[in-house]
DNA sequence: TAAGATTTGTTCGTATGTATC
DNA sequence: GGATACATACGAACAAATCTT
């Protein structure tokens, strides 16, 4: 956190943006963690010298950005917040929602680094871990038979992912693995992607995250990554048959 | 932009909180682009129900949001705003500000992606984007004999990297080498890396750089693919012979 | 359960700043 | 320069939430 001015901008930021990096720097001076207290807006209002309105406002832009959390009551206030993994992805999400992503943009990255995390968590996850993996990838034992079930299926394949992300020791790895899936998630959920189902494909899967758990528990970190090669392989062409273009299908929050 | 509760959260939600989310909603049913003018402050007052403040409140958070701008005066209010790649980057920096990087992390992503880029920018390029990486990696032709030059060098040549990105047909590759090169960059500023100057590393760095543009030029992507492998091995080197952990070195704005 | 204390939440009236015509 | 239309900021009052006793 910097909270001056890094760029030549003479950008003309408005006061409560203003008092909105004074409050970073106030938190960053005194190097406070996670749960530590920020000075209530009493307190605010004399410090920088400014009115309550302008105040809040400040506090706003903060709790937006995940930075602090603000509680009613006494013993109540705000205090430092860390940004949550959840969080920096619905606000990262709102950038991508200008930004036309394609499916094969998504598979580009995901053909690249999905490998690359079962590989260095082959070995590394522990008992519980891999019995929650397990029970993912065994969650649905038979064919899906409408479009419903198929959508439900494509689902929980991606929740896989994401929870195998949640485990990387490299929280940047692991950050952009779970976005993707995120986003896939997203477009399966508000577009009715996976019309029809498919039997082999989803035969495939199975079989992949099956036998990729079984690779992780041995520690076998080449075999994992090439079956993660192989699904990414299997889901790309999956997705393709469907729709396209993809934009426009997120911004939550 | 869903703007509906999706998660089974019973947070309580505040009322500028509120107020945002039916301003995105309100965007959202009417489709509004880049540029399209929002409600002015008197107008939201009514269409929701809310006093000055509140309505204010919304705005600001937004606006932290990249979603907005605001502008005073006659035919001023509020426009949406595309959220930019800069604005994007600084909030995702708030999320690994908690998170404790490591090189060796950042560089297993870069190690992944880098050479995927560039093998998917061969023969893509303009000669006018050529000329301009050309000239980023012939920037210095000395190698440097002061710390301060040594750090300059490593700059420029992040430059090299973040500007490839921007070049990227795949928005979402483009964005997380980008952001990689900021937070490396984030860490020479405000950290004295590289302390000392190393020739070797120099000369095959640069060597590396214009190589590779010779051969994005010439459309060999497999040839550029792994000089870039080869110069993310060099700089990796070279940084984990400076410090490792790059915790709350960043958190701009 | 209830009352009181503390802190944020919300509103309103008014005044000031700023950009456009 | 003056009029207009907008956001910006302030201050005082009251409402709501939540903790303590």
């Amino acid at each position: 956190m910097d909270g001056s001015d890094t760029s030549p901008n003479k950008l003309k930021r408005s006061r409560p943006v203003k008092v909105a990096d004074q409050i970073k720097q106030w938190v960053v001076e005194r190097d406070l963690k996670d749960g530590d207290k920020l000075p209530n807006e009493g307190e605010m209002i004399k410090l920088f010298g400014v009115s309550k309105g302008t105040v809040r406002e400040a506090l706003r832009i903060l709790e937006a950005q995940g930075l602090i959390i603000t509680k009613t009551g006494p013993g109540g206030g705000s205090i430092v917040g860390e940004v949550s993994a959840e969080r920096a992805s619905s606000l990262l999400a709102n950038y991508f929602y200008f930004q036309d992503l394609s499916l094969t943009d998504i598979y580009q990255m995901r053909k690249a680094l999905e490998p690359e995390l079962v590989a260095s968590l082959a070995g590394n996850l522990t008992d519980e871990q891999l019995s929650e993996l397990e029970a993912l990838a065994e969650m649905h034992p038979k064919p899906a038979e409408t479009a419903e079930q198929e959508k439900e299926h494509h689902i929980s394949s991606l929740k896989f992912h994401a929870r195998l992300s949640e485990f990387a020791g490299n929280k940047l790895l692991g950050f952009v693995i779970g976005f993707m899936s995120r986003i896939l998630t997203d477009l399966t959920v508000y577009r009715r992607l996976y019309d029809k189902p498919n039997f082999e494909l989803w035969k495939k899967g199975r079989e992949h995250q099956i036998q990729l758990v079984k690779a992780l528990r041995a520690g076998e970190a080449t075999i994992a990554q090439n079956i993660m090669k192989s699904h990414m392989q299997i889901a790309e062409e999956l997705m393709q048959t469907q729709e396209a273009s993809l934009t426009k299908q997120f911004m939550g929050d």
